[in-house]
RNA sequence: GGUCCAGUAGCUCAGUUGGAUAGAGCAACAGCCUUCUAAGCUGUCGGUCAUGCGUUCGAGUCGCAUCUGGAUCACCA
């Protein structure tokens, strides 16, 4: 039982035996008493001011006194208008804290072979550009949900859709074409995601161009787009490949080869990853057909052009395009097809789709169309909306420039580390090896913790005129911390067969262990509302306390024994679960830096 | 226009089923390294929680209305 339970329930008892009144004891929630007061714990008494018919301080001194006497976790009691602030004894301290520290893998629930499947999909790019921001925040949101879900003790199946085909990848497949003189990502020099995306560019302003021109030449802007010898040559290229013409996808395929290489590369250094990777080239035609089979049971029905549809109207919805008047699939049919595939591969319980929120009706039709066509999942999807990246000017556009690469991103954040570290002589005595990879972990956990410790939901604002702080609320403030712990631990061992039992605590222990004590429910509310800002928050506000800790309390020159000793061991529990809490955000911790 | 999301300090963000005098970081200013890493610690300054009404012993949190910003309602993905 918790600590917190274990006042709940000798809450419950009091005022029971006091005024008679029946509470259930998980209707009492202690919460961690307010710095400016005295205690560990309080229990707002309010609730209890009809039965006791007295008033708020005088209920809470009854209960405190009982609580006192008859709860031996209780040292001493204030209480301060409704508000009962109880001091628990140090004995229930030092055992909470030899439990934690017991528990090798504190906070993390182990699945069973009964535990529910998860599937969860990520990241989800266009091989027509390389990553931005925006797929940044996608990729950390979606890996640390993993993470911690796993902690959680489900089984996960990280999951990639990569959108390989459609007319965005011939607009680039063509300017190679027209402007390539066959150079390759080798031969260019340049990660092969970034040279497609070069000629995406590319194709973009020609295409301007003719439009420009035709427009100059009395066009409207309709009859332009329609002229257009560029963008004409493009759908036929697309026809070309959904007939399967041989020149078009050899082309197609050593093309979407270089992308996925830089793509690989990327994730890599991201630190993220899947499971299994499903592209759109094999899951369109799959839609296709729950779509014809969907038409066949009147879920569905067809235009007098050939298109078909759906009308969702009853459902406060609109009608929604399913199949083009050319039989062509659209976005929503290819993800009906994906989910058709992940079901028939694994036995999943939950699916999560990781993608912003500027597709929350998306995702609300394709719940509604999946449940339609029987599959008995559809209702429950989940669609985590996460919030959009923006740029102080507002919504980063990739015509205008302004979109932030996400190499380039990274590479900035971890040569800013390797300044930051050389100007403070940090890491003078490390080797090249040993530089490289601690600035490469504290760049990027400066731009991971930046990331995931906003509530996902929310939009974010990202200025690249100010690079991403290092100090304060920040990834390297929380990895310095377990550095200097952990430097602090190859100085001194601690010796567990020292009895800690005789320490008399300070309030910094206290609150530390109280601290501590919080992780497991942290870990939980995080899974269950999908969560990771609340890890970065929780792992924040640990690192703050133990600084603090760490800046009060001495521990070599502590004489008590005892208490020295524990001192030390907190430590080490501390530096364990600051590496477990940012190993559920994808964050690496040094231990030197 | 319909629907959805958001609005908290100059800036970036917290605020856990409604609880005490709304908290951090950055920026600014003032302190603390002969002591376990100063990427740290301490202090000062900074707020009509967009606005109004309501529910409640109690509202940043719940409800209604208004204002502002964003997203979406494509034979784009």
């Amino acid at each position: 039982m918790s600590i917190e339970q274990t006042i709940a329930q000798a809450t419950a008892e009091a005022v029971k035996a006091l005024y008679g009144l029946d509470i259930d004891a998980s209707a009492v929630v202690p919460q961690t008493t307010r710095k400016e007061f005295e205690g560990n714990l309080t229990i707002v008494v309010f609730p209890f001011l009809k039965a006791s018919h007295k008033a708020p301080e005088a209920t809470a001194v009854e209960i405190g006194e009982y609580l006192q006497a008859h709860c031996p976790a209780v040292a001493r009691f204030n209480a301060v208008k409704g508000f009962l602030n109880l001091s628990l004894n140090d004995t229930l301290w030092l055992d909470t804290f030899r439990a934690i520290e017991a528990d090798e893998r504190y906070g993390f629930t182990e699945a069973t072979p009964d535990s529910q499947l998860v599937m969860i999909e990520y990241s989800s790019p266009n091989t027509n550009k390389p990553l931005h921001l925006g797929h940044v925040r996608n990729n950390l949101l979606g890996y640390s949900l993993a993470q911690i879900l796993k902690a959680n003790g489900y089984k996960v199946v990280k999951t990639n859709i990569v959108n390989d085909r459609g007319i965005h990848i011939c607009k680039s497949m063509l300017a190679w074409q027209k402007w390539g003189n066959g150079i390759t990502p080798e031969k260019a020099g340049v990660k092969g995601d970034h040279l497609i995306g070069d000629f995406y560019v590319a194709f973009d302003k020609h295409y301007k161009a003719e439009l420009a021109e035709l427009e100059a030449s009395g066009k409207s802007k309709e009859e332009a787009e329609q002229a257009s010898t560029l963008m004409q040559e493009a759908r036929a290229m697309l026809r070309r490949w959904e007939a399967g013409d041989e020149e078009v996808r050899s082309l197609w395929a050593m093309m979407n080869e270089w992308v996925y290489a830089g793509f690989d590369e990327t994730y890599r250094r991201l630190g993220v990853d899947f499971d299994k990777i499903y592209y759109e080239s094999q899951t369109y035609l799959v839609g296709k057909e729950k779509v014809l089979e969907g038409l066949e049971k009147g879920i569905m029905y067809r235009k007098d052009d050939g298109s078909v549809w759906a009308d969702l109207t009853a459902d406060g919805l609109d009608h929604k395009l399913l199949l083009r008047s050319d039989g062509t699939s659209v976005y929503m049919t290819q993800d009906i097809g994906t989910a058709k595939l992940r079901y028939d591969d694994y036995p999943i319980d939950r699916m999560i789709y990781v993608v912003g929120n500027e597709q929350d009706y998306h995702f609300k039709v394709l719940s509604l169309l999946l449940d339609k066509l029987g599959f008995k999942w559809g209702k429950e999807l989940v669609h985590f909306s996460y919030g959009m990246v923006e740029l102080p000017e507002g919504k980063m556009k990739s015509r205008e420039g302004t979109v932030v690469d996400a190499d380039d991103l990274m590479d900035a954040m971890i040569a800013t580390a390797k300044d930051v570290s050389a100007e403070l002589g940090k890491l003078d005595e490390c080797t090249p090896d040993e530089v490289e990879y601690i600035t490469r972990i504290v760049g990027l956990g400066a731009l991971k913790y930046f990331i995931l410790k906003v509530d996902p939901r929310k939009n974010m604002t990202f200025n690249p005129k100010e690079s991403i702080d290092f100090n304060g609320n920040t990834g390297p403030f929380i990895q310095y911390t377990h550095a200097r712990i952990k430097s602090l631990l190859r100085k001194v061992t601690p010796d567990s067969g020292i009895d800690i039992a005789g320490a008399s605590l300070t309030e910094r222990e206290v609150a530390l262990i109280q601290r501590l004590a919080d992780y497991p429910s942290v870990v939980a509310e995080a899974g269950r509302s999908y969560s990771p800002a609340l890890i970065a928050n929780y792992v924040y506000d640990l690192v703050k306390e133990y600084n603090q800790f760490y800046h009060d309390c001495p521990i070599m020159k502590e004489s008590d024994v005892a208490l020295r000793q524990l001192r030390l061991r907190l430590s080490a529990v501390v530096a364990r679960t600051i590496a477990a809490a940012t190993s559920l955000l994808g964050i690496e911790v040094p231990d030197r830096m």
